[in-house]
DNA sequence: CAGGTGACTCTTT
DNA sequence: GAAAGAGCCACCT
C-alpha cells in the first residue's frame, strides 16, 4: 500500500505545466500536514516537486525551499513553464493555483497561462 | 518502541 | 507588518 509520501507524489505528478499548488493545499488532500508534504518532496524519481509553494498569505504563493541553489533552479523551471513572479517574487495562485475537481478534472480557467 | 527531524502554516506579539 | 512560537505527523534511527 502506498505510504503517505508515495501519495504526495501521486498527486504531485497530476499538477499540469504551468500550474503550482501549495504544500498546505495538497496536505488536505492526503490528509496530513503542511510539513510532511514538505518531506514528501526530497522523494526520489521523477516528479514536478518545483510546481509545489509555499503559501505566503491568502491567494499568493513563494518559494520556500531553503537552499538557495534549488529556489533558483526551482524558479526557473517555472518561469519556463509561464508562471510569472512578482517583484516580490510572489505568485498569484488565482491565476496559476492548481484546482482540481476529482470528478471531470476540470480545470479553473487559465488566466495568463501559457499553454 | 521512543524520540528527533523537517521543501510548512497559523496565531500571536 | 515583520518576527517568533507552537502545532503538525510520517519517516528514520
Amino acid at each position: 500500500v502506498p505510504g503517505t509520501f508515495a501519495k504526495v507524489v501521486a498527486l504531485v505528478r497530476r499538477i499540469p505545466r504551468g500550474r503550482v499548488a501549495t504544500y498546505g493545499q495538497l496536505a488536505k488532500m492526503v490528509r496530513t500536514t503542511p510539513r510532511v508534504v514538505g518531506f514528501a518532496m526530497r522523494s526520489p524519481g521523477e516528479f514536478p516537486w518545483h510546481r509545489v509553494l509555499g503559501q505566503r498569505r491568502r491567494g499568493i504563493g513563494h518559494i520556500t525551499i531553503g537552499d538557495e541553489r534549488s529556489a533558483v533552479r526551482q524558479r526557473q523551471l517555472l518561469e519556463r513553464e509561464g508562471v510569472k513572479f512578482s517583484l516580490r517574487g510572489d505568485i498569484d495562485l488565482a491565476v496559476f493555483g492548481w484546482t482540481t475537481s476529482s470528478a471531470g478534472g476540470r480545470q479553473s480557467a487559465r488566466r495568463g497561462a501559457r499553454s
